[in-house]
RNA sequence: GGGUGAUUAGCUCAGUGGUAGAGCGCUUCGUUCACAUCGAAGAUGUCGGGAGUUCGAAUCUCUCAUCACCCA
């Protein structure tokens, strides 16, 4: 049966992905050779939320020619696969899944137990999504070894033991005992929306339309000072008589939980008011409160009015002022955004609070944070109506500072307004809550990540972890050597529960478990910390924990440390500096050798993909329209190091043609019988036919362009090296040359050509393999019997040895003649089915030689019909120059003369251009002297015979000129 | 504000000091037995501007411009 004209993907890959599963090609150590060096690839865990899309199938397509070619090659490999438990992301899923039944209960009322049934019980169900869609794409990791970060956690369904839970709890136990990891209360920012702290790399900083505000606090007790503004030169330019300080803010509902205003030491206009108080001009007028004006570093004198309000508690910069000048924290809002309701009525509190600016009470003595200065008519308000209302008091009040009205005079139109400026500001949001972030104190669990970077900066800086595209290591030290404490806690039900109890007394008790936390603490009653850890806190020992640590098991001992890490630039720091800091931490040893940091895949325009516009490229449906393989090629084709990929379907059309191309290629050869009685043991063909010998040299050039391609991780040179080869020798040249000799030759020269073939196919599967998996297996089979799959074929080692330097040149004589004479027929109109005469007046040795071995094979390409010599060459030919050689198809009659020199005349019109460039250079002494002799030498030759073919366009001209 | 990168054919991009390239698109021609998801031929470049180093610069240095991303 005939071949089909095209690989039906839709079809077979299903087919044979299962094929590759059922026989286990993928399980960790398939093909190795005995004694084989191991190769180890942790895949970066997807959300066990997720689903696949572009920026996952790049990801792991260049996992996957990793993985593939390193098991061809013999190592022992093993691609770790698994997925993140993703705290917010799945609880919020879950969540959601329940609310669209309003008969169920919500997520409190349910409570955390069955909660956490109900997540479990989602994840078998619902969890697998992207596992499927991985082997859709080809991803040959080892599914049998799937691990998951919350595996063995308690209440963990059958199915799901492991061993993740148990070492996650293991570290932190260790890390708390080293002192690695501590409890305090810090301003960290806080999801209203999801009442849990976040990671400032969960923060997505937006420009957004924002005010600025400005305000008068007025001095204590009605005092004044003058004001006075200069400009750049020192001149005055206002000086008044001033009972307050000018105050801007974009936040004005934290005004409320001010400790105090802050100027520049250096700042002239406010010297005389450093150490007064002035009032916070909001809150019922009997209980003003009362703050210091003092003076920090942090407010630039030149930005709004130089004076800052201090909001400890709501502001990162305002939280450190405070600190170093002893200025009260005031917490303001509850855990949902909305100001306190909880606390004593606000006169008390304000007096308390009164009394500490004033000095009268001690800050330290009290915790501040439970006072609560939210004046009742506040309460219970969410911030941004809060916002509102105070801007309404303070404006009413007379208190806002004001400005001309562009409009006064208009009717109704009062003469001055409130002085609020239009400005862009930048915003905190949560990442997966798209809602306002607010700093917020609260107790949290911290890493003392700054006692812990050392070993992992050292690694990078020493080399010993290299991280590709170099730049990227700058990311990454910038990162680390500029560390904060990392939040590890997360107010969340889904995830690892701290292993912290704690008695009547609020004492710690850290253990692995109740039983030991409780021997710890004698017969005191225990509660738990109720807080579960960061998601990227277990993600961080994904290395060590798929392999099994703790415990040692052997798939540890002989894949850690693991070889590469493929990963995406966003998650440098959330991702591959933590598993450096916490490897190093936990086992002291690297996790990885190499880092490849791949950029974004982009629409065609270079937009981001994103849902809301609409411009995202599905994966699975590209799948479903162009096959797996023309997608992992397009990419593969582009993932230039560092750059990103603009995704085009026009463009995966291109490479789905390639495998078309390829499909057909091999359709020829099956035609060809090529494949008949074939028996391949492994060794290199040595034919001796000159096209013969010359693929098989273009085949081990090849070879070794791929290997120091995927070597350097210089993925799109491998793609397009074997893209030229395949497709531009092998289809246009080969396939072609093979044709008089497979159909015409004698008995010998058949088998030859067909065994060469048969060879030379095989290589392109195997040499593609790793980039297009599913056409090149399916080739494999039904081009031949096969000992094994192609996905364990062995990759070949052969080299320079099978270059023939006599077979390559005389083949390009030969292509290049073939080219002169379809571009000069071409150019003249020459009617393509027309077969023509060739003549030469001159023909060197080695062009006879050529022409002599190769004559079926010109005549057919070249649609030329005879070949013979001539004194001179006719009226009305076409002159065709080649190395060695001046030949001319006589066509008279045919040919426009003067066609004929305007084509001659542009081809001698380029080749002295560049002789001028290349004879400049050689007449130049300095060149001579100072250039390496290779390339003196090289551009000597090329001179020369650059030289010889304008001499023969010129002899050509001039006998045009003489029949004119 | 700090950092990083980009600027090469109509488009998307390779190209680490020695003859400016690929794919797509475009034009013309072509159904001869692998392939029209094809073949043949062709056109298109002040390599962002300027200066410098060098025998020689798309490539190295400086500078300017524009754009993008990351961080504050």
């Amino acid at each position: 049966m005939p071949m089909e004209k095209t690989f039906d993907a839709a079809a077979a890959e299903q087919r044979l992905y299962d094929a590759w599963e059922k026989a286990g090609c993928f399980t960790a150590g398939a093909n190795a050779k005995p004694g084989a060096d191991t190769f180890c690839i942790m895949i970066p865990p997807p959300n066990v939320t997720g689903s696949l899309h572009m920026g996952h199938a790049f990801n792991n397509t260049l996992q996957d020619i990793l993985v593939r070619w390193h098991r061809m090659r013999g190592f022992d490999t093993l691609w770790q696969p698994g997925q993140d438990h993703a705290g917010i992301a799945t609880q919020m899923v879950v969540e959601r899944e329940l609310a669209k039944d309003k008969s169920n209960p919500t997520r409190r009322e349910m409570g955390r137990e069955k909660f956490l049934e109900k997540v479990w019980e989602w994840k078998q169900h619902s969890g697998g999504t992207i596992i499927n869609q991985l082997k859709r794409l080809g991803a040959s990791c080892d599914w049998s070894r799937n691990a998951f970060t919350m595996s063995g956690a308690p209440g963990a369904p059958e199915g799901e033991d492991g061993n993740f839970h148990d070492a996650v709890i293991r570290v932190f136990v260790e890390m708390y005992n080293k002192g690695l990891i501590y409890r305090g209360k810090r301003l960290v920012n806080w999801d209203p929306h999801f009442e849990t702290a976040i990671s400032d790399l969960e923060v997505e900083n937006i420009e957004v339309a924002g005010h600025m505000w400005h305000f008068k606090y007025p001095l204590a007790g009605g005092e004044t000072y003058t004001y006075v503004e200069k400009d750049e030169d020192g001149n005055v330019i206002l000086e008044e008589e001033r009972d307050y300080i000018s105050i801007a803010t974009t936040r004005p509902e934290t005004m409320l939980g001010d400790g105090a205003v802050a100027v520049h030491p250096s700042d002239e206009r406010y010297a005389p008011i450093v150490g007064k108080l002035c009032e916070i001009p909001v809150g019922p007028k009997e209980h003003r409160r009362l703050i210091p004006i003092i003076t920090d570093e942090y407010p630039d004198p030149d930005f709004g009015s130089g004076a800052v309000k201090i909001t400890g508690a709501h502001d990162f910069n305002d939280y450190g002022v405070a600190l170093r000048n002893r200025i009260p924290l005031y917490v303001l809002m509850d855990t949902k955004g909305h100001m306190r309701t909880d606390g004593k009525p606000y006169a008390e509190e304000a007096a308390l609070a009164r009394a500490i600016a004033e000095g009268h009470q001690s800050a330290s003595s009290i915790d501040t944070t439970a006072v609560n200065l939210v004046p009742e008519k506040y309460r219970g308000l969410d911030r941004f109506e809060a916002r509102k209302q105070v801007i309404a008091d303070i404006t009413a009040e007379g208190l806002a500072v004001m400005v001309e009205n562009p409009k006064a005079g208009e009717e109704g139109e009062p003469d001055l307004i409130p002085f609020v400026e239009n400005k862009p500001i930048m915003q905190p949001f949560g990442d997966r809550s798209k809602v306002v972030i607010e700093p917020m104190l609260t107790d949290q669990w911290f890493v003392d990540a700054e006692a812990i970077v050392g070993p992992a900066l050292d690694a990078v800086r020493d080399g010993r972890t290299q991280i590709l595209p170099e730049r990227d290591r700058k990311v990454y030290f910038h990162w680390l050597e500029n560390i904060e404490p990392w939040c590890i806690s997360r107010q969340l039900w889904w995830g690892h529960q701290i292993p912290v109890w704690y008695d009547e007394d609020g004492k710690e008790y850290c253990a692995a478990t109740e039983e030991e936390a409780q021997a710890m603490a004698g017969g005191k009653t225990l509660t738990r910390d109720p807080d579960v850890l960061d998601t990227w806190f277990s993600s961080g020992l994904w290395p060590i924990g798929t392999l099994g640590w703790p415990e040692k098991t052997p798939e540890l001992e002989k894949y850690f440390p693991t070889d590469v890490l493929i990963t995406g630039f966003d998650i440098i720091f959330f991702w591959v500096a933590r598993m450096m800091m916490m490897q190093l931490a936990v086992v002291d040893q690297i996790p990885f050798h190499t880092v490849y940091v791949h950029a974004l895949v982009r629409d065609e325009k270079g937009k981001k993909m994103s849902k809301s516009l609409g411009n995202v490229l599905d994966p699975l449906e590209l799948i479903d329209e162009f096959g797996a393989d023309a997608i992992r090629f397009t990419l593969t084709a582009m993932a230039a190091m560092g750059r990103d990929l603009k995704l085009s379907t026009q463009r995966i059309a291109g490479y789905r043609n390639f495998g078309t191309k390829l499909w057909n290629a091999a359709r020829f050869a099956e035609m060809n019988g090529v494949f008949e009685n074939y028996n391949p043991d492994g060794s290199s063909p040595n034919p001796s036919e000159t096209v013969n010998r010359w693929i098989v040299g273009e085949t081990a050039r090849v070879r070794a362009e791929v290997d120091e391609a995927l070597a350097a991780y210089r993925f799109n040179d491998a793609a397009n090296a074997l893209y030229a080869f395949v497709w531009g020798k092998v289809c246009d040249w080969y396939v072609e040359f093979s044709k008089p000799l497979l159909m015409d030759g004698t008995p010998e020269q058949q088998a030859e050509t067909r065994a060469t073939m048969a060879w030379v196919i095989d290589q392109c599967l195997i040499l593609l393999h790793p980039i297009m998996p599913y056409i090149t297996e399916e080739l494999w089979g039904t081009l031949g019997k096969r000992e094994k799959m192609l996905v364990h074929a062995d990759w070949p080692t052969y080299g320079a040895e099978l270059i023939d330097a006599d077979a390559d040149r005389e083949m390009n004589w030969v292509i290049s003649l073939i080219e002169e004479v379809r571009s000069a027929r071409a150019q003249m109109r020459v009617p393509a089915s027309a077969q023509v005469p060739m003549l030469y007046t001159e023909l060197d040795a080695d062009g006879r030689a050529a022409w002599d071995r190769n004559e079926a094979l010109i005549k057919r390409l070249a649609r030329i019909d005879s070949l013979d010599a001539a004194e001179t060459m006719p009226k009305g030919c076409i002159t065709i120059a080649v190395e060695g050689g001046t030949l001319g198809l006589p066509l008279e009659g045919i040919i426009d003369v003067a066609a004929e020199k305007v084509r001659l005349e542009k081809s001698l019109g380029k080749l002295e251009k560049e002789l001028g460039g290349l004879q400049g250079r050689l007449k130049n002494p300095k060149f001579v002297d100072s250039a390496p002799e290779d390339v003196v030498e090289e551009t000597r030759e090329l001179a020369e015979a650059k030289t010889e073919e304008a001499d023969k366009l010129r002899a050509a001209l001039a006998r045009l000129a003489e029949l004119a």
